[in-house]
DNA sequence: AAAATTTATGCAATCGGTTACATTTTTCAT
DNA sequence: ATGAAAAATGTAACCGATTGCATAAATTTT
């Protein structure tokens, strides 16, 4: 059917040609110790002559493993998510692990089936962040049930098995709101997503307190839990202008609704930061090419994820003892920028 | 070593429970026509019952196929670049088949290991996009050798084997320009990217065309080849405030640089569009929350996904003669905005 | 009821590395 | 030189699903 120029090569041909057997073709490509150097080197050469390559499905199959390690995240497009997965590539390329990406668009449906998918593809571990609605962790249990190391991060679940690593976003939701209220704000806003995720849940709490330390009167009326999209921010942009009595500030757990909701006051004729300071989330690129660039707070992606994936790799290397190193808590940082601070 | 609490199921474990042949249940599992429809039903739903799942290894490994397709872009974090790999997803998800995503991060030096590994994981077919500084594709080669699909999309090469979806990069800069014309821009600045790449090429082609209708002088002066990176958008706009005549239009492949150059025009002073007229490419979401609105052009990302993997499945299937659909053109669109518009 | 079909199932080889356990070859001390 | 230890290589079973080719069972035809 195909133009299947050449059969592949196998280590029988290899081992063919120069008169030795496949268990010392397998071993001297696996840098095994017990075979003679100048062996090795022979059928080195000979390898790369013939374009030999070897059958990760054979290998697989005979060692009971893939190599291979699944990563699970709520969304692809965001500067977030690539940056972490930039960190676990590196790491898991050092290593010698393969990838296998899917993202579930925030969708605990897709999730599930995807966390079933990679489980039939028996990756030899899991790296995952929960998406927006995800009720509970059942669709975890098999990999549980087998063994195979599972590590949450920056979404997670507080009481889940598996290792977790996040930011402090309690003390990342205090810090901004302080600094709002240091800018001189009263009435500040906080606009999140579903308090189902640590992230959120958290960073509200952080808000509170900040504001019972200023003994600012906690309103229920001021805080927004929506959605993330364009169209939420818009809609949120809308509920500000309609208020009598509006925020002199505002929290927004992410820098692309942020951008949104700034973009939309400003062109009814809200002045940020005068009339209303506004913080983000996430250090986004686009924070910076906006105007007024935003305030916001700084979230390492890259490390969460080499740190994922280290400590992903060291349970599959049986060099940690599992479940021991159960929270990693990385630092995170306010940038502050114009959309936030009022020369008073 | 690990809790391994209980081992895989096999064919084998459910033909012994249900005396019958591996054979069968295999057949059963297949859902082949020579099997009993009764027997069918009770193998299917042992299997269940024990939570079988099919080794992949074993069955590649004997089918000499792996169902899976490889993704080779030039760049995750982009907008355009996730909508594409959103539809190519979509398609092969249906058709059963894996992604192995691999990203070369604008080098050729990265897409060429990451072509050779793709080739050593033995992917049925590959779609690709080149990066910025491809000079051949001699790393290709092994795939066409051994008759496996290729499709490149977007960043392709004209005369490569495999097909190739593009948009027609051609008239989209004509267009824009002839836009910016319209305008009454005389001094319109051309922000490209490397022209080996066909659409950075064809782009500037279109610009070159759409001046001479126009009977402008084309100025090489005007146009700047760079990276597309926030440094080379504040590269370019530090260079277009050092101009004695500075340009009246702007036409920037790329929406982010573009976002970029007008911000920092604009901190400077310089009024958009009344000074400068700017134009972008992509239709990223940024476009839309910044002020003034970004003219841009719209490029078909999902469809293009979609088309290049349903192309290439047929092929896998065999039901396309290979090489015979050769080019596919998407349509793209002009999206007229705020940044470029004057009420003159 | 015997023969011819049709339908359903089984046998056994195969895919290509890996590895426990021989076996052979080399090296070295006595 | 000779036996013991070390180094190098070989043998063969194994991983689990697939499939061409029998064979057996059920159904239809004559």
């Amino acid at each position: 059917m195909k133009t299947d120029s050449r059969a592949d090569i196998t280590i029988y041909d290899i081992a063919r040609q120069l008169n030795l057997s496949a268990a010392t073709v397998s071993r001297a490509l696996k840098d095994h110790p017990a075979i003679n150097s100048k062996t090795k080197k022979k059928i080195n050469e000979l390898a790369t002559e013939l374009g030999y390559r070897s059958n990760n499905f054979a290998s697989n199959l005979r060692r009971g493993r893939t190599n291979t390690i699944g990563v699970l995240v709520h969304e692809l497009n965001s500067g977030f998510i690539s940056s972490v997965l930039a960190g676990i590539e590196k790491v898991t390329t050092e290593a010698n692990y393969d990838l296998l990406i899917a993202q579930s668009s925030e969708s605990a449906k897709k999730e599930i089936a995807n966390a079933n998918n990679l489980f039939h593809k028996r990756v030899d571990g899991l790296i995952a962040s929960l998406s927006f609605d995800t009720e509970n962790l059942a669709h975890f249990d098999p990999f549980v049930k087998k063994g195979i190391p599972l590590i949450f991060f920056d979404r997670v679940f507080e009481d889940s098995e598996g290792a977790k690593v996040v930011i402090d976003n309690f003390r990342a939701g205090y810090d901004m709101t302080q600094h709002l209220i240091n800018q001189g704000c009263k009435r500040i806003m906080h606009v999140t997503a579903s308090l189902k995720r640590n992230v959120y849940a958290d960073r509200l709490r952080g808000y509170k307190q900040a504001l019972a330390d200023n003994s600012i009167k906690y309103d229920d009326d001021l805080v927004v839990v929506n959605g993330l999209e364009e169209s939420d921010g818009i809609e949120t942009a809308q509920r500000v202008l309609r208020m009598k009595k509006k925020p002199d500030g505002m929290f927004i757990t992410n820098d692309f609704c942020a951008a949104v909701i700034m973009h939309h006051l400003q062109e009814e004729g809200i002045r940020i930061p005068e009339d209303i300071a506004i913080g983000g989330f996430n250090n986004d690129v686009m924070g910076k090419i906006i105007s007024p660039r935003l305030t916001t707070i700084d979230y390492p992606g890259v490390q969460m994820g080499e740190i994922a994936a280290r400590n992903l790799i060291s349970h599959l290397d049986g060099s940690a003892t599992l479940a021991h190193t159960n929270k990693i808590i990385i630092k995170s940082e306010l940038i502050i920028r114009e959309s936030s601070v009022r020369n008073s």
